[in-house]
DNA sequence: CCGAACGATTTTGTATACAGTATGCTGAGA
DNA sequence: TCTCAGCATACTGTATACAAAATCGTTCGG
C-alpha cells in the first residue's frame, strides 16, 4: 500500500498546513476588499469564530493584522470595525502609490531583466485583450497584474511590498467608482514598458508619473461628478 | 467622597491601561534596537512571557506584530527568531527611504505652515548644538527627530507613517556603523528647511534626495572601508 | 419632557490547558 | 566511523475559561 509520506514526496513537496490565522486573515480580506463586510461593520471575534468554524484566537489574531494594516479600527474594549476611508486618506494614499509605482518604473528601466520584460509584454496583451472584450473585471485585474508587474521588475523587495499593500488599499478605496480609462490607459502602458526596455529610467519614471497622474485625475472627476 | 470620574475629569485624561500587547511590543521593540535582543537570536515565548511577568497571549500578539513588520522572523511550530538583515535589503530600504523622504520634502514646500517650520527650526538648532558639544547619542537623536520633523511636516499622514517605519529600520540596520556626517549635515539640513519655508517644492526635493544620497553613500564607505 | 445615573449585556483582554509538530539526541547496525 | 531510525524534548498552534472594560437600555429624579 502506498503511504502518504512517499506520494507527497513524489508529487514533491509536503504541504505543511497554514497556520489558521493566515487563512482567516486572507478569509476576512476578501470579505472586506469584496464589501461583504462594508465599511464601519462591526466585527465581532466570537461570531467569526463561529461562523469560520475555529476558536476565537486565530480570529484575533487575524484582526490585529488587519489592524496592523489599517483595514480595520480596533475600539479597545469593544470591537474592531471595517475601516472607514476619508476622502483626505485615499487622497494620501493615491499621493504614496504615485511615488512608489513611479520609483519602481525607475528602478524596472535600470534593472529588468529579458524574461520580465517578456512577462509585462504578456501582462499587457491580455489587458488589451480583456479592454477589447468589454470585460469590465478582467480589465480591473488586467490592470492591477501589469502594475504588479512593474513593482515586482523593480528588484527592491521592500519597494515592492510596500507598493503591494498601498496598492491593494487604493483599489479597494476607489473600487466602487473605478471605471477603466480604456485603451489609452494601455497605451500609456506600452509607453512604459518601452521606455523600461530600452533603460531610459527618468523616461520610464515621468511616464508612469504621468500615467498614476492621469488616473487619479479621472478618480477625482468621478467623485466630484458624481 | 470624591468618585473615581470625577478624579479622572479634574486630572484631565482617564488614561486607559494600554494592552498589554502594545507594552510587550515596545519592551521588545526596544530590545531589538538596543541590541540587546541580536539579530539570530532565539525568542521563546514562555520565556519572554515569564521574564515580563505576562502570560504567552499577549506576548504572541507582540511577535506576530514584529514579525509583520520585519523585525523577527517566524518559524512555523519552532520560534521567532530576531531578523538578520542582508546588506541587499539594507540597501533596498535605503532607497525607499530616499524616495519617501525625497516626497516628504516636496509636499512640505507645498504645505508646510509656520509653526511647524518653526519647530524645524528649533530642532535644527539643538543638532547643531549637538554637534558642537560631539554628544554622538544627542547628535543621532536630533538627527532622527528633524527627519521625523520634515515628514511630519509633508501634511501626508499616510506618507508619515510609511516613512517613519522604514526610517527606523534604516537606523537599526545602519547604527552599528553609524558614523555622524557632522556640521555638513545640518548645513544640508538648512537648506531644505530654507526651500521649504520658500515653497520650492521641486528644490525642496532635489536637496533632501541629494542629502540622502550622500548619507548613503556615507553608509557604504563605511561598510566597505570597514 | 429631558438628563443623568445605574445595572444588565456584550465584547474584548488575559490566562491556562492540551494537542500537534519540528528539532536534536541517542544508540544500533553496517 | 558513518548513517539512519526511533525517541525524548521543546516549542508553537489552537481551544477553552475566566476577568475586566465598554456600551446600551432603563429607570429615577428634576
Amino acid at each position: 500500500m502506498t503511504t502518504q509520506p512517499l506520494k507527497a514526496a513524489l508529487s514533491g513537496r509536503v504541504q505543511r498546513p497554514v497556520p489558521l490565522r493566515e487563512t482567516v486573515y486572507e478569509t476576512l480580506l476578501n470579505l472586506i476588499i469584496t464589501r461583504e463586510f462594508p465599511p464601519g461593520r462591526h466585527l465581532v471575534e466570537s461570531e467569526l469564530a463561529e461562523q469560520l468554524g475555529v476558536s476565537r484566537q486565530p480570529v484575533r489574531e487575524a484582526l490585529q493584522r488587519l489592524s496592523n494594516e489599517a483595514w480595520v479600527d480596533l475600539r479597545p474594549g469593544y470591537g474592531a470595525f471595517v475601516h472607514t476611508p476619508t476622502e483626505s486618506e485615499a487622497d494620501q494614499l493615491l499621493a504614496v502609490r504615485a511615488v512608489l509605482e513611479t520609483e519602481a518604473a525607475r528602478l524596472a528601466a535600470l534593472s529588468a531583466e529579458p524574461a520580465q520584460l517578456e512577462h509585462l509584454r504578456e501582462l499587457w496583451r491580455a489587458g488589451v485583450a480583456a479592454v477589447s472584450d468589454a470585460d469590465v473585471d478582467s480589465v480591473v485585474t488586467a490592470n492591477a497584474d501589469f502594475h504588479r508587474g512593474v513593482i515586482e521588475a523593480s528588484g527592491n523587495r521592500v519597494l515592492a511590498e510596500l507598493a503591494a499593500q498601498v496598492d491593494r488599499r487604493v483599489r479597494w478605496y476607489y473600487a466602487p467608482i473605478a471605471r477603466s480609462r480604456g485603451m489609452a490607459s494601455w497605451d500609456e502602458h506600452a509607453g512604459i514598458i518601452d521606455a523600461i526596455q530600452a533603460g531610459s529610467a527618468d523616461e520610464a519614471a515621468r511616464l508612469m508619473n504621468d500615467h498614476t497622474e492621469r488616473t487619479r485625475l479621472t478618480y477625482h472627476d468621478q467623485v466630484d461628478g458624481g
